[in-house]
Parts: structure tokens; sequence; C-alpha cells
DNA sequence: TCTCGCTAGTTGCTTGTACAACGAACTATA
DNA sequence: TATAGTTCGTTGTACAAGCAACTAGCGAGA
């Protein structure tokens, strides 16, 4: 399958890569900055409560939500706390394990979420989605799921379903 | 052309967004964390080296480097103070205008530069461009090249035909 | 039951980047 | 020329994220 392992990129496939490492830096700033300037969360944020609102019980252990997020547990400390002290997400300490916490959504925090989708939803159709119309997106998909495999990678993080869906608690 | 504009994503557009969402955060960690494995540069270390190497003058304008690599000024202002630090770029007052200054490749850079290329090759074959093959490569650039698109945007970054080249100086 | 090793999560420190403010130098105009 | 306004790049500061060290709590085996 390997081919041309050694040899230079060739004009197709650099120019390939040149588009996906334009993307890789400037995707993710666009949609943070759209999120911080119309709803004050950053994009991590935004994702913890995002995964929290598709929880049954709108709670996630702390390590979990790290390994979703691709962020170190020591980084998900510092969001969470963010969170707490803006009052949209509790820490609980966890009942079956006295060593863990977890991280509850608060109505509040619901609320929030359910205000900052549309915008995000938004951003990512006009900054990615509209751009693959037309295209095979299984495919592409499958594709670019293949990249980097050795990095387990999040869970992240979309504009799902249900980031207005019922938060329990 | 924009039909569903606040529709959720379906189940096509949800997956493709995943994937590119997760290639998103990994791929520049697994990149990055080759090249400061094996190489001590950080990505925007190497960015600055490869493009100082594809000037004629082995230099560039501040300025320029920073929009080239979409990063601040005053980030870029650091990123080459390393670099100076470790002797692989000299900053040399701008002879046509003394308010700016160019950063300059030194032969150690250009080698270290020569050094590097054949990791950052292999591995950006190995995490993205193999998992192309087969694939519309021109269409995929074209419609990835538009992502996000207000954002200007580097000249980033890849390997290309020449950090091995002459370095004139 | 006590001990030892392991896991969960927080905290201290370091690093990378952005933004704001600044000094120096350029340019256009009178 | 003198001056006003702009641009180049650096510095001060703030903040997000990672790693290493630490505390607290778990659980298996003597």
């Amino acid at each position: 399958m390997p081919l041309n392992r050694d040899l230079p990129l060739n004009a197709q496939e650099e120019s390939a890569w040149r588009a996906l490492a334009r993307a890789i830096i400037v995707v993710p700033k666009v949609l943070g900055r759209a999120l911080e300037a119309e709803h004050n969360l950053t994009m991590a944020e935004y994702f913890v409560l995002m995964n929290l609102s598709e929880e049954p019980e709108g709670a996630l252990r702390m390590t979990e939500l790290a390994s979703r997020g691709s962020l170190s547990v020591s980084g998900m400390t510092r969001v969470v706390d963010r969170l707490v002290r803006t009052g949209l997400v509790e820490r609980v300490r966890c009942p079956s394990d006295a060593r863990g916490y977890l991280a509850v959504l608060t109505p509040i925090g619901a609320s929030r979420l359910a205000e900052a989708y549309p915008t995000h939803l938004r951003t990512v159709r006009e900054n990615v989605i509209d751009h693959l119309a037309g295209m095979d997106l299984p495919a592409l998909a499958e594709r670019i799921g293949r990249f980097a495999e050795q990095e387990p990678g999040p869970n992240l993080a979309g504009p799902r379903a249900g980031p207005g869906a019922p938060v329990a608690g």
C-alpha cells in the first residue's frame, strides 16, 4: 500500500495538504471566535456542556470528559473550574467512588448551551459543511477518520441532535 | 446554494464533521510531537525555517512571516527569539526600512531543517496523505480551501520541494 | 486488618499565543 | 522642512493547556 513513502509530495498531494493544514489552523479559530463573541464560551467549554447534555443524568466523570475532549485531565480540571465558577456546571462527589467527581450540568448551563447551539451549528455549516455539498461524505469521513490513528482522539464534537435535549436532575 | 442552514446536521454531515473535528485536534499534535521528539523543533519553528529556506536570500520580514504562519506578529517575535537564541536564525535590520527586521536563516538553521524534513514528510504521509489515496485530490483541496474563507490563513505549511534547497548568504 | 500499589483528581510551574501599549522610523502634506 | 498620521516590531500582561508532583481513596493479598 505505501508506495512513495519517502518522495516529496507531488503537486496534487501538496495542494491537498496545504489546504488541509490551513483548515486545521483556521477553522478552530473561526468557530471559537464566534462562540466567544456571541456566547462567551470557549470551544472547550461548549464541548463539555454538549457532552454533559447528552448524558441521561447530565453528568460525567472528569477522566471521561478529558478523554472525550482529548484534553489532559488537569486541563479539564481548569475548564470545569471555569464552568463551576460561572454556575454552568456543578462538581459532585461520585457516589460510587469517593476519589472521583462528577461534573453535572446545571439548568443554567443547559440553557446557555441551548442558546449557543444555533451559533455553533451555523458556523459549522457556513465554514465547513456547506463547502462539501455534493461530495461523497461517507467516503470522506472514512478517510479522514483514519488520520493519525495512533492517537485515540476525542468523541468530539459537533452540533448534534440534542443540545437542547432534556437535562436530567 | 445554502439550503438547510438552520437544520441540525444529518447523519452524513455529522459523521463528516466529527471526523474532521477529530483530525483538526489530533493531526497537529501528532506532527508536532514527532518534530519535537526527533528534532527538538516546534511546528511553528519548522514553519519559519521552511519559509525562510524557500526565499532566495533565506530571509523574510517579521510581518510577512507572521501572516504566512497565521500567527500574531508578537507571537512571531517570540518564535524568532527562540530560533535566534539557538542560532538557527539571525535578526538583521532591514536595509530598505529601518523600522523592520529580517529573519535570516543561518547555515545551522538550514541544516537543522534539512535533517527535520524527512521526519515531517514521513509523518505527513503516514498520518494524512496516504489515507487519501485514490481520492480526487484537486477537488478535495478546492473544497477544503474554502473552509473559513473569511480568515486569510497561512501559506502554511508542508513538506515542499526544497527544505534542502540552497540557502543564499 | 494492614500494607502496598494503583487510580482520580487537583495544584504548581512552565510554555505558547494573543492583545494592548509603546518607541522608532517611514510618508504625505503643507 | 516640520508635522501628522501610519506602520514595524518589541515588550508587558493575561490566559489556556500540558507535565510533574502531590493527596486522597480504592482494592488485592499476606
